[in-house]
DNA sequence: AAAAATAAAGAACTTTCGTTCTGTTTTTGT
DNA sequence: ACAAAAACAGAACGAAAGTTCTTTATTTTT
């Protein structure tokens, strides 16, 4: 069991360089073991573990807690209050935690103060899901005579509306033609 | 050229799902073709453009641009069924858009309004880098016996100070042992 | 130290892998 | 609209895949 975490490490090693883990017969190459039957073994006990999973193609694939270890070099000392788990610090935990589905995925930049009592400012980049049905409440992008903004969606007296989160700015009621692109489900910013 | 990345995208969904991708056989169910022939041709083009890469052991591994999503600019053109082709400026790998060094990048869930006027609320996502050195206007995590909290640095006649931005706050003007954990580089939230 | 449990080696086996080739269909460019 | 190019289907093939089983080493427990 001990020597298991020794085995693992040397497969987190392989998945940063090549972020795929590799076939058995390799991954023996890299443990140091000279069959594949051990290196069976070791998968089901990592599988039993949780830190690996397989594919329905019977592909080694990582799963939540293979990860951990990344983490686990950051200087700053365990158990502070308030941190959250650093586990989710990798480039695809973070992906995942924004993106639901990439085919339908869409990245806007914001323009303007009109939600910034939604606390979303200019430069903030929108995550907006296209595939997703609207329902009154949500933020989302609209398209109004060619121009695209964000708002909030709502309904007065059965009649779509899109309302700014800025109290200087008046409610939009379309006139002709509009559509909504997509719903707000993340958003990012960047500092410095 | 178009329907590669259209291909791409559902691979770039399976491998949400499974944090690995599959052999050709399946990929060819996942893609919706009937040859594994078409599949080998469709990666090598992807190979190509930088999407995947091949393992050591011929396994299809995601490359960095397999990460990037679709940016896509603020207008868009009148009456078009979806947001225009050439709307779309470029790739974002949200990953690297947000972490530049993932061993001293530390995530930590905001709680409480006192930064609402920084437009960060509750429950959203600090990124914080912990070896970027801090100045004066940088918002930092900083822990003052044992509570970790977000602010604001700034410096009051040489003397470093934390400045919540929400008005109902006091500036906070540490007594005893703090240090500051790390800079905010970075902001995440989810919606729905 | 002996016994029991676990880990690793090694060989054999079936399935599936990626590759290649040829021929057909679809798309693209003029 | 036609010709050229690209994308796809389908079959065939050797290599490599994961699995299983038995035997030997190594660790752990008593």
């Amino acid at each position: 069991m001990k020597k298991d975490l020794n085995y693992l490490s040397k497969l987190q090693d392989y998945y940063r360089d090549h972020r795929a883990l590799p076939s058995y017969a390799t991954m023996a190459e890299v443990l140091g073991l000279a069959s594949k039957s051990a290196v069976h073994a070791l998968i089901k006990r990592l599988v039993q573990a949780g830190y690996v999973s397989i594919t329905p193609d019977r592909r080694v694939a990582p799963d939540d807690k293979f990860f951990e270890r990344a983490m686990a070099t950051s200087v700053v000392r365990a158990g502070a209050p308030g941190i959250a788990d650093n586990d989710i610090v990798d480039g695809i935990a973070v992906d995942r935690y924004l993106i639901h589905n990439a085919a339908s995925t869409l990245l806007v930049e914001v323009k303007g103060d009109s939600m910034i009592e939604a606390a979303i400012v200019e430069g903030d980049i929108a995550v907006i899901d296209t595939s997703m049905t609207h329902k009154a409440g949500d933020i989302v992008i609209a398209e109004i005579e060619g121009e695209v903004t964000l708002k909030t969606l709502i309904k007065e007296q059965g009649v779509w509306a899109l309302q700014p989160e800025n109290s200087a700015y008046e409610v939009i009621r379309p006139q002709g033609e509009w559509r909504v692109v997509g719903v707000l489900v993340g958003l990012m910013r960047k500092y410095r």
